[in-house]
DNA sequence: CATTTGTCGATTGTCGACAATATACAACGT
DNA sequence: ACGTTGTATATTGTCGACAATCGACAAATG
């Protein structure tokens, strides 16, 4: 990190003001309401309205959007409209495939690098003690920090930006499922024997235990995502 | 394909007429521009300037630079300015390795899917003719045609397109290059074993057969991609 | 002379108004 | 009744003007 530039006059710590283009601010709420699942598959997204309800103006809201639509979370269709895009089972399915895609090319890399997988045990801790409370908010926060933790380790920019925007959606989705039925315990049992296999440098056996994992994942909840309106 | 809503009056085909929005007008353009070469990384886009010189305002201007924003091609710091996103050779190395990682899944994808690899052939042949008379731009199509098909087959929509945009600067990069010493013989000599090991149903030395030809892409004129003014 | 403060120019950010487009539905003629 | 045509409305698309921000340089200050 930077030396902290000196400052002459003042010491104590005066907090720095933040002052985000009012897009960005737009946009991080627009996108945590769809990611939470507050705003469903198919909804409508008018820029007058929002404009309205935010109390700024159309601009920054169309920016924010086509931010979202980069996101993958928006579909625009000229003229016509703005939408939550839908999510249907067989997009499901290729989100969680390319997810295993980045996760094994991590993997693979990882190891050709050599890079220790300490951190990764700190997750698994975490994730067992979430388990254990039956916490699931915490189990998945674990979750998600386990998976980004070892895309980070693979020292991979692109990877890590194309990875983050991918799991958005995986968000999205695990917000809208039925969640009654998860089993804790298994999920975060699943990751130790992930780490081992990378101590291991058993690349074959760290994937397919990924793969594994995901595909569990991907296989909740089949279809139960139908698009709502307003 | 739908089966072309009737016309009770006129018969005689009208070409239809599309009208795409000014922001994807000027975003294609834009696009051209850079993947080209004509726009070099670290290029200044302003947004007044643009919008004079293909005189429209800016609105559509700065959605379209948003949009190559997608694309990986421009980058914004927020009150300061937009530029083509410079690229470094890490960076160049993060694309092919990433476009591997896509080809792999869409390679163990399509031989699961046991899906016929035939119109590989016609790339392939499309290429060899291209070598033979020494064209250099239609044997890089005939490449992107080859690769493109073979996503296309492993029937990945959301693959599909997350290689679509990264191609896009793939594109970027071969048009910055050196083009000198290709070997065009050799690029296309590449592709029909590849072919061959998939009628085999050979996924690792398929994978490692496109790994390779890619990698070997990568290499060339390492660092030859300087940023440069308008 | 060094440091702080003010000012300027360039660029992006935001706004409100108006134009273009698509859809649904009513009006009309046959 | 039917199909066509016009019209109304909702929404996005585009525009020109103004505000906010940044970086650099000049000016003041000790």
């Amino acid at each position: 990190m930077p030396p902290e530039p000196r400052i002459a006059a003042a010491e104590p710590r005066i907090e720095r003001i933040e002052n985000a283009p009012l897009r960005l601010q737009v946009a991080d709420m627009l996108r945590r309401t769809i990611i939470s699942g507050k705003l469903r598959p198919g909804a409508a997204l008018v820029e007058t309205a929002l404009a309205e309800q935010m109390n700024v103006s159309r601009a920054p809201v169309r920016e924010a959007i086509q931010i979202l639509e980069n996101d993958g979370l928006v579909e625009t269709v000229p003229y016509k409209g703005k939408r939550v895009k839908p999510l249907t089972p067989r997009e499901i399915e290729e989100i969680y495939s390319l997810r295993s895609a980045f996760e094994a090319l991590a993997v693979r890399r990882l190891l050709e690098r050599d890079v220790s997988v300490d951190p990764l045990w700190d997750h698994c801790r975490e994730m067992q003690q979430a388990a254990d409370d039956n916490d699931y908010d915490r189990l998945v926060a674990a979750d998600e920090g386990f998976h980004r933790t070892l895309i980070r380790l693979s020292d991979h920019a692109l990877l890590l930006a194309s990875w983050t925007s991918l799991y958005l959606r995986i968000h999205q989705i695990m917000s809208l499922r039925n969640i009654a039925g998860a089993d804790l315990p298994r999920i975060a049992a699943n990751h130790p024997p992930i780490v081992r296999a990378l101590e291991q440098r058993d690349v074959e056996q760290a994937v397919r235990l990924i793969s594994d994992h995901t595909r569990s994942l991907a296989e909740v909840d089949p279809a139960g995502i139908a698009e709502g309106a307003t």
